[in-house]
DNA sequence: CGATAACCTGAGTCGCTAGTCCGATTCTAG
DNA sequence: CTAGAATCGGACTAGCGACTCAGGTTATCG
């Protein structure tokens, strides 16, 4: 993540990080990206200079814990798709995606909304990812598992699309398969 | 809207008032729910005091934005749902909350996040639209057209995401239809 | 065990925006 | 046309939240 760069962190200050790190991760997950860089610090246990040391701006700190998502996931996903058919493999990085992506649209939002619109680290780590995607997209369909008609810009709106649609249905564990269902049947081929 | 309380209002008042809603309408459709509550008094052509005048809060504001886009759907919906067949209308319905609720997903969050969930005039309004989406769902399902094992809030979710997808696609149409047909499809019983 | 550079702290600054207030400005009844 | 009530305008206030800086603290190296 770091990517190494100069000299190494001293000890203290890499453990200050990487807690600060999990708990925006944590809060901004569960509680929005409107609460105050203040308080993530305290949750954290340094003050908030401390924290604008290492993220010198709210939107660093955001797109730093957008990239940790991204790079999960997409670890994830490569090896789902190592393991399984095409058809297994998509459905199941469909499902994979969406299951991780909790309250990640609202990052993507709230980056989006504040000047450029993603940066240099996030599209890479995006961009890693919709090659994935493409790649388990045109493979299914070769398999005749997924309508051919589907671009990787539709496969995106329907992932957004369907994790905005489990946020709004709470934990229910079988509303959301009834959801998987209609969204999967729908893009099977005709 | 306003409920024709106490006196009538004066006619430029009256003429404010209307502007302030629109112009509302357009902004924070358009731009979000983040546009300062002057800018939209300026573009309306009168003071901010003229706008707390009329709204007490910006939070009143957006529900009376919301009230207005809420109660425009339900007519339509209704003269739909009277005019078709249970299928057309269900699926003819779904189009029309998808086309008529472009940044509408943004309002519910604001006003969710914005102390209590929803105030009387907005449930009054959702609770319409929510009674006629039943009596479609319903109406389809004995039709045949639509899985028998979705419910009420199955539906709504899948509202909220299709909207969503949607607003990830832009406008173009071929990729639009495209989605509407994953998703009906995904509707109809196996 | 110092010496020193890196690091931490948190009160304070700055800018932004929701909401107020009252003199100035219409509308409308008669 | 005129009184006067309703309405308007926009400088002003309050509060919040991102970000800074002048010390104090601590890891690390010889």
């Amino acid at each position: 993540m770091n990517g190494a760069q100069g000299r190494p962190l001293r000890a203290d200050a890499a453990r200050n990080r990487a807690r600060l790190l999990d708990v925006a991760t944590e809060v901004f997950t569960t509680r929005g990206v409107g609460v105050p860089t203040e308080e993530i610090a305290r949750a954290a246990g340094v003050g908030v200079g401390t924290l604008f040391r290492h993220f010198p701006t709210k939107e660093a700190l955001l797109e730093a814990v957008m990239v940790g998502r991204l790079e999960s996931i997409a670890a994830r996903t490569a090896r789902l798709a190592a393991e399984a058919g095409p058809a297994e493999a998509f459905f199941g990085c469909f499902r994979l995606v969406i299951d991780q992506s909790a309250g990640k649209n609202e990052f993507a939002r709230a980056l989006a909304a504040a000047g450029v619109d993603a940066h240099a680290a996030l599209q890479e780590s995006s961009q890693v990812i919709q090659a994935q995607l493409a790649e388990l997209l045109t493979g299914a369909q070769q398999a005749g598992a997924v309508r051919p008609e589907l671009g990787l810009p539709e496969l995106i709106a329907l992932l957004v699309g369907t994790s905005t649609a489990m946020e709004h249905l709470g934990s229910d564990p079988a509303a959301r398969e009834r959801i998987f269902e209609v969204v999967f049947d729908g893009l099977r081929p005709r």
